[in-house]
DNA sequence: GGAGTACTCGATCATTGGTCTAGAACAGGA
DNA sequence: TCCTGTTCTAGACCAATGATCGAGTACTCC
């Protein structure tokens, strides 16, 4: 709480208390690598409505606009911040196998994002980071190498990163982002007006148990059931039993 | 206390467990629904951040205040016109077959999204709306009588929820939302950088053709293809297949 | 020592979500 | 007609926020 640093107006404390005389200069200098780290503890810490420029350049020490210096917007923050947790993933060994590489990675890639609940609401915004971008390229190139190519390329990239984002939102709503009492309100209302949705108030989201482990797994299973058919070469039932009811799409 | 509001401190946070303004006699100037119509035409012309409280209020020729006399604050805005397009969603015919109903609905849902961009941002909270609901009660009754229980039906209504928002969320990022400046200095940035991300740079989304629609609907047909075995009663590949290199979760 | 650069900061602005409180429109009862 | 209570509207106002500006301070290289 109490920092007390040179630049603290109100510590006005002794000058032996103040390491160097360097006011204004004391300790690390600020980079983007402190802001992003500091960030990520606020964020951690307090949630996302908590992060503010004024409160992350107190926790640094500094004014807020010093940041402006080294980043310019909050965007920027919140952007760098994202790519951090990334490189928390850990690329997974390729010669495991392309289908147990995919698992590791995915389930790693959920574990962060559910370790740092915030960052599910984030997602809707362009990633380019160095992290992020070593990851798509890892899934790619596994996939490439495990002979899915062509349109099924894409899908399977792009089924698998959907997924796993829309699991880890999914379930950071539900679990970790809404506060109890809206939960339990939920589940009220749910029991309430079960005429209405039966189905869903016996199976559905807050009122099941909630084993979401599994599900995501299970899931995960068969999408990489249907990759795994459409490397082999043969196309198998998929885009020919579906038929196509109506146009997707705007 | 006493003079208090129909929005006033509900024991329950969310919009949908508070008592809606009490219309009284014909329709009052201003109503819930209205508000929630006004907000979807800003939003869907201006975008997320261009909608505030001020504006709002200003397009509904009311002060600002007027407002919080029938929504508490302005996430109940969110919340009721998110709920307000998927009112959009028109549910299946049932007697078409569950895999065509389903695809059907899926295909919908997704479309929705994609038509109201902003929407994507927004899917990380709570929806209890009635419209939300009945479409997901739609989709859980319809995976029950297909045959679906026990941990494949939380499986399989999770992971089709998860992977429309996620698709849509994915899509509505790179296609819409991002201004053209950001896509093309992505590509740009891509490509000078295709040392360190080979695969990425000729694959990755922006880069290759977007053919979204096509991926979406073969990814969807990947899960129903693994949701139709397990329905069958066999298990099959799934779950024995994968192996869990891990454990997910936090 | 001097000059230019890298960095910091207080003061300040416009905008935002939200509250307080006064009051208008309206109904019903006497 | 007056009174009373409820429903709804609105202007003034508040604290907080993201961001900018210009001035100032430390550091580096010559």
């Amino acid at each position: 709480m109490s920092k007390a640093g040179p630049t603290t107006k109100g510590a006005a404390g002794d000058v032996w208390l103040r390491p160097a005389t360097r006011a204004g200069r004391e300790g690390p200098p600020l980079t983007r690598e402190r802001i992003a780290a500091e960030a990520l503890a606020l964020l951690d810490g307090e949630g996302v409505d908590r992060l503010t420029m004024r409160r992350l350049a107190e926790r640094l020490g500094t004014g807020s606009t010093t940041l402006y210096w080294h980043v310019k917007t909050k965007e920027d923050v919140l952007d760098l911040t994202l790519d951090m947790i990334f490189g928390e993933i850990e690329i997974p060994d390729e010669d495991e196998g392309w289908r147990a590489a995919v698992t590791t990675l995915a389930g790693r890639w959920r574990s962060v994002l559910l370790k740092h609940p915030w960052s599910a609401v984030l997602l809707g915004r362009p990633m380019l980071g160095p992290n992020v971008l070593a990851r798509s390229e890892f899934l790619y190139s596994t996939l490439i190498k495990a002979g899915v190519g062509g349109p099924s390329l894409t899908a399977a990239a792009y089924g698998l990163s959907n997924y796993i984002i829309g699991s880890a939102l999914m379930q950071a709503t539900w679990q970790t982002n809404a506060d109890p009492d809206i939960r339990q309100a939920a589940r009220e209302h749910l029991r309430t007006s079960r005429d209405s949705y039966p189905s869903l108030a016996e199976h559905g989201p807050m009122v099941a148990g909630d084993d979401w482990d599994s599900g995501f797994t299970l899931g995960l299973a068969w999408l990489l059931d249907g990759i795994e058919a459409a490397a082999g070469g043969e196309v198998r039932g998929g885009t020919g039993t579906v038929g196509e009811p109506e146009t997707f799409g705007p």
